[in-house]
DNA sequence: ATTATCTATAGATCTATAGATAATGC
DNA sequence: ATTATCTATAGATCTATAGATAATGC
């Protein structure tokens, strides 16, 4: 039954791509591990000679999970056609496949120190990439478009996913893409208090 | 060992709030119903005389946190004063006590049809508050911005929550605090876009 | 007689480990 | 000899129920 390491490695890989996506859809809770091993065509006994506890297949899974960020990262043209991407129907009806900082938004606070700092980890990036995809205004102001946008970015879609109303749903993320289409403009659009 | 039923429903009472404030501050999952019963006063054994089933408390705890945002409601004395406790710190570091609409973001996409049911209400109800809140503008654009001001602070709140690096907690908050004091002021600015 | 609450536990589910099996790799 | 994987299960935890107890309320 043994098979060679190249094999183990190759195992290891599909399990973190099940745990990745199972648990962006089901929560970091939501399902066992003898499930992710089933899943990925294995059987419970041997997941403890991959990771050191369940602890651990969440960190790992999670830091897989953030490679399909850094890939859209990579492939969105800017930040408005990446926050289109990202409030789009299809991403809101998908979480198993989608953005990780949103999915596992409610569930880290209950998380262990390990996973909360990788997660924290790449929050920040997160609100690093935003940043550069802000133009215009002083370096301060465009660190706070980033995390107003990270922050209604993040909001919308869990409310979309949270509500079983298909109509409302979907009203929340075209409110908020047409918010962004002003806010996340480039230049940075001056916002003008008219005198009352 | 029997009471009387006014007494029993204070015993009610009582299961509700805990169970209100410990699923806010653990999930809906974080809290076994021994303990819930434990903390009430009460044992288990008696707790499905109360609730048909676990469900059933979930669905009634939520209604019973809701109560708190209702108060909260009332006693603001306008929309930027209610987002500016909102996005407090002491919100932030007290979630047992805080909004539940953040609280269970996270949670309620994995509940059960009538928890989700009756989160879905609470979110419609809350964007009509946002939506009387906002100033000027015709009543569409005040509805987007409504749906946006909600989806920010669910998200910031909810981020700031997550990530364990308190000084990152503060400045997400802090920067959605500003954001909003330029989209919630009253009136709706006009946003203008520059001529590039 | 009814019922509010209690103690005890059945049954389900989950993490983690034990021990067997058989192929790999020194 | 080592080890990757398997089957089986120990032990913990959780929901829900059973049955006893004793006070309420007709």
């Amino acid at each position: 039954m043994r098979r060679s390491k190249a094999d183990k490695a190759i195992t290891h890989s599909k399990i973190l791509a099940v745990a990745a996506k199972r648990f962006r859809e089901r929560g970091l809770e939501g399902i066992a591990v003898a499930d992710v091993m089933k899943e990925a065509g294995s059987s419970v006994g041997g997941f403890y000679k991959h990771f050191g506890s369940r602890d651990e297949l969440v960190v790992e899974a999670l830091a897989e999970a953030f490679k399909d960020l850094d890939r859209w990262e990579e492939e969105a043209a800017d930040l408005p056609a990446f926050l289109e991407q990202f409030l789009s129907d299809g991403n809101n009806t998908r979480p198993a496949i989608g953005c990780a900082v949103t999915a596992f938004a409610g569930d880290v606070r209950h998380a262990s120190t390990s996973v909360r700092t990788v997660y924290t980890q790449r929050v920040k990036h997160t609100i690093s990439y935003y940043n550069n995809g802000v133009k215009g205004g002083d370096p301060q102001s465009r660190r706070t478009r980033a995390i107003l946008l990270l922050s209604a970015a993040v909001g919308s879609v869990s409310l979309a996913r949270a509500v079983n109303d298909r109509a409302l749903s979907q009203e929340i993320l075209k409110a908020v893409r047409d918010e962004f289409a002003i806010l996340a403009q480039r230049p940075l659009p001056r916002v003008v208090k008219p005198k009352d």
